[in-house]
Formats: C-alpha cells, sequence, structure tokens
DNA sequence: CGGGAATTGTCGGCTGGCTGACGGACAGGG
DNA sequence: CCCTGTCCGTCAGCCAGCCGACAATTCCCG
C-alpha cells in the first residue's frame, strides 16, 4: 500500500496525505513527455464536490493539481475507501466507484477516449501507466486480503504502522504520527466503525502502547506490540 | 467468475453486475497483432502447479492457452479466490498472489520485460492491455463491495445469477447452469465457507428456487427470488 | 463390486463486531 | 461567556456466520 518505491518521492509540500494509497508520483509532470499534459483542461472543484458515481461514471482520466480526493464505495448506510488521492496522482473514473473532494481541489482533465489516443501516439507513457494501474489493482488486493483475513485490530494496527513508516517523526518517547483524518475517516478507510476504532485506540492507550496527542496526532510508543497485533491471523 | 463475455469494448455505465471476472478473451490470438505471440514460450504444467506466490512471484505475464487456473489470496487457514483463468485470458503474476492450476494447463509465457518492450514497440496493443487491466481491477473492487456491504446468501445470489446469465443453457423447467466447480470452491469465491454455501443452497432448494442437477450443475427455478435475494443490503 | 477417499449436509455453540443510544469534550461565533 | 454543532468514548444487546464434529453421500479405481 505504502507509497511506490518510485522515482524520486517528491511531495509538493511534504503534505501529510492519508491513505498513501495510490500515488502515482506524476506531480507537476515528472514521468510524463514534454507537453503531454497539453491537452488536459484545468478544472476546479469545491470542497465535498461529487465527480464521479458508479451510477453515473464521467469517462475520464485526470492527474490531481492540488488538493484530495477520495476514492470510495458506498452503500445506504455504509462508506468504505479504496484510497485518497493527492497532488501528483492519476486515476481513472471508468471504475465503479465514488469520488469526491475532500477539500478545494484542482485537476487537470482529459476525456478517456483522448486520453487513449495520446497513449497510443505516445508509447512510451505506456509503461507508466501499467505501473500506475498495478499500483491500484494491488492496492485493492491488499484490501481484499485485509477484509477477508485480518480482524479489525489488526487492521488498525497495520494501518498504524504503516502511517508511522511514512510520516512518523521520531521522537523522545516514541514515534509522533500526524494523522490528518478523524475517527470515521479511519474507520471508513478500514471497512469497520467509527465505535470499533475508538475503543481499541483507547484500549491500546490504557495498556501503554500509545498516547493521544492533540485532536489529530497520536504518539507511538511501542511499535513492536502494534506489529504483534497486526499479525493476529483472525 | 469466468469467461469474459466479449471483447468489445464494453463498460456501458458500470454496473457491477454485469462484467465477468477478469478475463482477457485473447482466444488463440484475436485482438493481438498477427506475430505478437511469436516470443512467447509454450509451457505445460501438471494439475496443481503452483507457479506464483506473493514471496516468489515470477515477472512474467502469461496467456491461457487451455486448461484452468486460480488466482487466489491465502492465509493459513483460509484461501480466496479473485478469479479463475481460463482459455484466452491474461494474466501477469507481479500481483501479490497465489496463482494455481486447477487441472493440466498449457500457457504462453513471456518475461515481463520483454513484455514491456513488445508493448512499447506495438503500441496498439497497449489499449487492449489497459482494458485487461481495468476489467481485472473493476473485479477486485466488486469484491471489496462484496466482502465489505453483501452479507452471504446475497453474494451466492449474486454469483448464481451471474453464473447463469454467462453460462445458463434455457430448459423447460428453468435455466441449467453447469458449474464446474465444487462447493468448498464456490465458497472461496465468495469469502465464505463451505458449510454456508451447502446450507444455503439446500435451503433454497426446499425453498424450490433451484434443483441439484447431478453434482456440478444446478437448474433454477426462480431467478427472480435469486435477484431479490441478492439484493440484500446487508 | 467394494472399500477407501473425497465431497456434501446438518447442527449447536460461540463470538467479533455492528447497532443504537447517550453523555462528555472541544470549538467556534455571537 | 453561553449556545450549538461536531466529534469522541463507552456500554449493552444482538446476530451473522465461522468453527468443529459427525453422518451421509458420491466418486474413484483397482
Amino acid at each position: 500500500m505504502a507509497k511506490g518505491p518510485g522515482p524520486a518521492g517528491h511531495h509538493p509540500s511534504g503534505h501529510p496525505g492519508a491513505g498513501g494509497a495510490m500515488p502515482a508520483s506524476a506531480a507537476q509532470a515528472p514521468g510524463f513527455p514534454e507537453g503531454f499534459l497539453d491537452d488536459f483542461l484545468p478544472r476546479s472543484l469545491a470542497k465535498g464536490h461529487v465527480l464521479s458515481t458508479p451510477s453515473h461514471p464521467l469517462n475520464q482520466v485526470f492527474i490531481v493539481r492540488s488538493g484530495r480526493l477520495k476514492v470510495y464505495l458506498a452503500n445506504d448506510t455504509r462508506e468504505i475507501s479504496l484510497a485518497i488521492l493527492e497532488a501528483g496522482d492519476l486515476f481513472s473514473t471508468h471504475t465503479p466507484t465514488y469520488v469526491r473532494t475532500l477539500e478545494a481541489t484542482e485537476l487537470w482533465v482529459i476525456d478517456i477516449g483522448q486520453f487513449a489516443r495520446k497513449l497510443a501516439a505516445q508509447p512510451a507513457v505506456s509503461p507508466l501507466m501499467m505501473r500506475v494501474l498495478g499500483r491500484i489493482l494491488s492496492n485493492a488486493i491488499i484490501l481484499v486480503e485485509d477484509l477477508a483475513f485480518r480482524d479489525v485490530p489488526a487492521r488498525l494496527a497495520r494501518f498504524l504502522i504503516r502511517q508511522a513508516e511514512q510520516r512518523g517523526v521520531t521522537e523522545a518517547e516514541g514515534c509522533l504520527l500526524p494523522l490528518n483524518l478523524g475517527t470515521e475517516d479511519i474507520a471508513c478507510l478500514l471497512g469497520t466503525t467509527r465505535q470499533s476504532v475508538s475503543s481499541l485506540i483507547n484500549q491500546w492507550q490504557r495498556e501503554g502502547l500509545l498516547t493521544r496527542r492533540g485532536r489529530h496526532s497520536l504518539l507511538i510508543h511501542d511499535a513492536q506490540a502494534l506489529v504483534a497485533r497486526s499479525l493476529t491471523s483472525n
């Protein structure tokens, strides 16, 4: 799930993002030939804008210029996030998912047919696309694995460990990790409920594995123990 | 999960329902330019051969010439199938999955790097690959949806409906559908247990929705009712 | 045919985690 | 400073479905 080991993980503003899900590391344009973005249309969206639904897909490919979007599935009563896209990530809306902005967002958009044509004209881009798609796929597969094999504590533990690896800041008393997500958001990413996440975190806090630091960050004391819990086969 | 309907584009408007699994429908070679298969090595495998594991991936792309393979995730105690590949399907082993033959199987195999080179040389193939990958991805996403939102009866009902659409043979008393899978295999595909599948099928049989016809096929009487059950949100 | 071996049917017990409900904590804005 | 909205913590109740165990059936192959 982690950030692709890919080429120069450069993050525009050291932005903590969330899911660390399916980044394409396209940033301003790296990886794309000069002028590849020319035919893309810039588009600005307000926070909370839903730009694609399973029943109403717009056949487009877009690259995130700034802001954050959530890719998710939804029920009448529940949501589950597949990924959170950040600046530089690329996504195609022709999958049966919802896509919604989490904050004001700017995109480069292009029609999917046109994109295919560009791709055919510039074969050099194909391998990149394959890699991107492959990464997204791996991510989805990992999610399946989580849902099928791991219980909620294991999923949460694994999530925290990964976050720590990606954006954790080592401190005296442990690893400070700035989540910019609420309890409910985390629950969505893990396919569980607010309540379960909440009680687990507090239980672990009582056991001394970690401490709440302000509203949106955690201080991890015992990563070992977390790893142990992430292995609970079921 | 099975054979995709056809090569032609599709993705009408993203209902999850219709799509098949991850087949590439390449059959003998349709969709590939003349001579594209030249550099592929033919390979014959016995039943039960595991040709790729998450920890030991072989970086290859293969096309199924004959036989069947199962793409799956596994635990110490359980398996869940992502798809079953048949003749004409294409797959890349660089995803973190297991791949095992279900019966004697013949493949065309090629190294992944070489495949990429061929792809760059023959841009016409790229769109096809994209479609294939996209289909696989859609499939994985549908699986996530199933696991997260649908209960076991709904999953089974949906599975049967899809099978009926794809290989059902209309008969006097209903739709005869030849599964070439055992109860346990079906359970794997749905991410549940043998027992649950077994008792559901028998319950539905008692209710007159369907009848067992020999070991490996079912006769569906009331597809309507199945559809109804497949909608049980949870 | 006949005897393992595999596959299937059924049942009761147990439990993870979802649901709903409610009170406390914090933040903003008037 | 209070009022109001949003978020977080916690608890009791409940149920889908997994697990283990066993019997019944069917298959396979000499």
